[in-house]
DNA sequence: GTTGACTCCGTGCTATGGTACGGGGTTTAG
DNA sequence: CTAAACCCCGTACCATAGCACGGAGTCAAC
């Protein structure tokens, strides 16, 4: 068959089981059909992408309300297509800021590793010497 | 004066005033100096760009713990430096791999952008569809 | 020298994202 | 048909990252 259980989900995910029934009370993964009068949950091989998607964009900031926002961006004939493409493209807009954001951090640690290429007699430098944050988050 | 007091940082740093206190206690920030025998906290400007670089980190993922850790790796001539240069690598790997998943994410929602031009009889696709994820975070 | 705005500190509460537990029911293998 | 392993659900607990509060001290201005 190619559905499996929870538990190898879970464990094919690196997650634990309580995680993914956590997941699915928050509505991010969809209850999987099961047997009528209380069998198991069978799960089909693409709730393991799920997974990893939710997984990944947590590390990337996204809390699970954001992520659960960029999960449910569906282009169906059901939906506000327009809609969808307007918050589509706030999600881009937000992404590429993050990206921004890390080059400036990827910038600074890496004019760290330059001014200290050894032993030396170096002034102290830290990442804060090199990293150019101006502080615009919020003049909005 | 150069200074401010920690109403006025928080202010301009768009945090409130236990934030400051609450990333003091953490030693993400450190305790100003002030006259003896109790009197205010005075912040220098700098302390403004050391938080605003703390909101940029948690936006991204890091844990305080984690920007604690970015923040002090610094090279001075007290420091074993290769040690700091290695940690400040492995710390560029990691945003290097943040950046990557980002710029997923965004293909991702590019296609579904492109997939849904207008309201025409579209198929149904989500960002899953277009998401080229492996799950290979724990495969180590 | 008093008023009002601000700061001090400790303590307690909240939201998020889980993890742990425990008394059951289910499934599969022998 | 029974035992081991797994799953069910609810509830409770935990760490992180703050926010709220309250009684007291401080500072600037009038």
């Amino acid at each position: 068959m190619a559905t499996m259980t929870i538990g190898r989900l879970a464990r094919e995910a690196g997650v634990g089981v309580e995680t993914v029934r956590f997941y699915e009370r928050k509505g991010l993964i969809e209850q999987p059909p099961r047997p009528l009068s209380g069998g198991y949950r069978a799960y089909p091989r693409e709730a393991l992408r799920r997974i990893g998607f939710i997984r990944d964009a947590q590390e990337l900031g996204f809390s699970l309300r954001e992520i659960d926002e960029l999960l449910s961006l569906r282009a169906d004939p059901a939906a506000d297509s327009g809609d969808v493409r307007e918050r589509a493209r706030a999600k881009v807009t937000e992404v590429n800021r993050k990206i921004v954001e890390l080059e400036r951090i990827r910038s600074a640690l890496e004019a760290l590793i330059a001014a200290c290429p050894g032993g030396g007699a170096l002034r102290a430098c830290s990442i804060m010497d090199a990293f150019e944050g101006d502080g615009d988050r919020d003049r909005a």
